[in-house]
DNA sequence: ACATTCCGTAACCCGAGGGTTACGGTAATC
DNA sequence: GATTACCGTAACCCTCGGGTTACGGAATGT
């Protein structure tokens, strides 16, 4: 999956696409399990996983003919990095420690 | 200016309310201002501003015929409350450092 | 080889939202 | 009182993105 200079605020702009998050949030899953917990088509799912790609907020694995979707930090970052710009100190010292803490990736 | 329920990352979602909030960053500016700056009209920049105010983002003072507004932080808190409650514990650890940093009014 | 499951993508549809101009109310100044 | 500056909002327009169904390729099992 490429990561194209698509905005993750644009891709965090819909709210299908932030329940999306809040479900791999829980726990890395396949696109029919996503679609049968929203209630949208598979087909839309499939969409928005691939904004949500190019922005770097997610990443998926082939698993037979499964695509698996987990989160990914970068896109997460980048939202950090534009709240600091133009929220100032408190985001910068906020980003720091973000940074420093890195996530475990044995997190399912 | 009602605080009404708009997600902010409703708000965040379009590239021009994401500019105005980096205007806002530097200072405290009238509507006027910021359409001078940004290449769309200023009806479209006082509806925007709308958007970001009921969202949380922003917060407007009357000042004779002008409206200054500037930025506020209920509506960043909330973009950092969903970020930590999809990425975890990294994004707890910043929220609580964030809200022991005040900003202090005196910004501009 | 055939059947089933999974999923990306094409094609189509349509409504939301972001653009515009015009209007009129408010505030300030002369 | 007249003029000017500021700004919210109405009305209109139209693009684009998010919804759908259909199709076909890949992977797996019998």
């Amino acid at each position: 999956m490429a990561d194209a200079n698509r905005d993750p605020l644009d891709a965090l702009g819909d709210p299908n696409r932030r329940a999306i998050l809040r479900l791999l949030g829980a726990s890395k899953r396949s696109v029919q399990e996503i679609a049968s917990e929203l209630p949208i088509s598979r087909p839309a799912v499939s969409r928005h996983l691939r904004v949500l790609g190019e922005a770097g907020l997610v990443v998926d694995h082939r698993n037979g003919t499964r695509r698996v979707y987990e989160l990914r930090d970068e896109g997460m970052l980048a939202v950090q990095r534009y709240l600091e710009q133009v929220w100032g100190d408190a985001a910068a010292r906020f980003r720091l420690l973000a940074e420093n803490t890195e996530r475990t990736p044995d997190r399912d």
